[in-house]
DNA sequence: CCAATGTCAGCATAACTGACATCA
DNA sequence: CTGATGTCAGTTGTGCTGACATTG
């Protein structure tokens, strides 16, 4: 109720989520079928010729298996497909299908938009400092009192 | 695998991911049981005096039966206990355990902590200007093209 | 043989919706 | 009666680990 002072951690995720919830909405108002979060992150991390699930997964920061759920979900709605890849017969690259790649497009633009409203809104350098701040290397974080 | 330009979503969620990281990290190092996000997320929005579910709901964004849930699981871990309020019967308070008390001022050290580390290594008035931005109002996000 | 990859199966967590009893 | 609250039950999404076959 009171106004308490909010840590980083804090503000940083309720700034994603207003970003998350924006594209959510506008994707759903434009009559896209909904792309969860976990989807959205495969596409972020796809690269445009293709990538194994193993890179994404390493990408993401999860396990092999948690990346090609997310992954068959997205080919299982006709965004992503699955094709051998020439320089190993092991491999299967996920890459875009041309209705992903639409989908894809329309949710970056969104948040393009999004971005230059802010900047609007906040001033244009005050946007490329947050933007600027965030990109910089933080370095490790200290675990221990006295390292 | 090239050094692609990241949007402001992903580099807020990184972002958080480094903090919550760090946070799970230390707790585990010092011997604390593991608290999850969602439980992180209730302390942060309790009040010092007790806060019903509902409200807590409220505060967090979320369904009352969620909250719900992440409460009762601090409950059965000794962190919170559900005490009467003395101004409604039907209305129960969740409150910290002396316990959970101890445990999310540990946690909440941890924080300042990284945050003064980051301090030092960003400067101060940077990292005060990056929280100064993501308080500062953001207003309602443009859905349509056309408002 | 070794290591990486893709995949199946099972499990845990955390959100959701629906439903319902209680009580100011 | 109405509306807010607490709670039970079921479902979904997303991550995890274990296990295993394939293949360079």
């Amino acid at each position: 109720m009171t106004d308490r002072p909010r840590n980083l951690p804090q503000l940083l995720g309720d700034r994603r989520t207003w970003f998350d919830e924006a594209v959510a909405a506008a994707m759903l108002e434009a009559g896209e079928r909904p792309v969860t979060f976990a989807q959205q992150n495969v596409f972020a991390h796809l690269d445009p010729d293709g990538t194994t699930v193993a890179e994404l997964a390493r990408r993401m920061g999860m396990a092999r298996q948690s990346a090609h759920q997310a992954v068959h979900a997205l080919v299982g709605m006709g965004l992503l497909d699955l094709v051998p890849d020439p320089s190993s017969s092991r491999r299967r690259l996920a890459r875009l299908t041309p209705e992903g790649r639409r989908v894809h497009e329309r949710a970056q633009a969104l948040i393009a938009r999004l971005e230059e409203d802010l900047a609007a809104r906040l001033g244009p350098s005050t946007l490329d400092a947050l933007r600027a701040v965030l990109d910089r290397p933080w370095g490790e974080p200290r675990l221990r009192a006295e390292p």
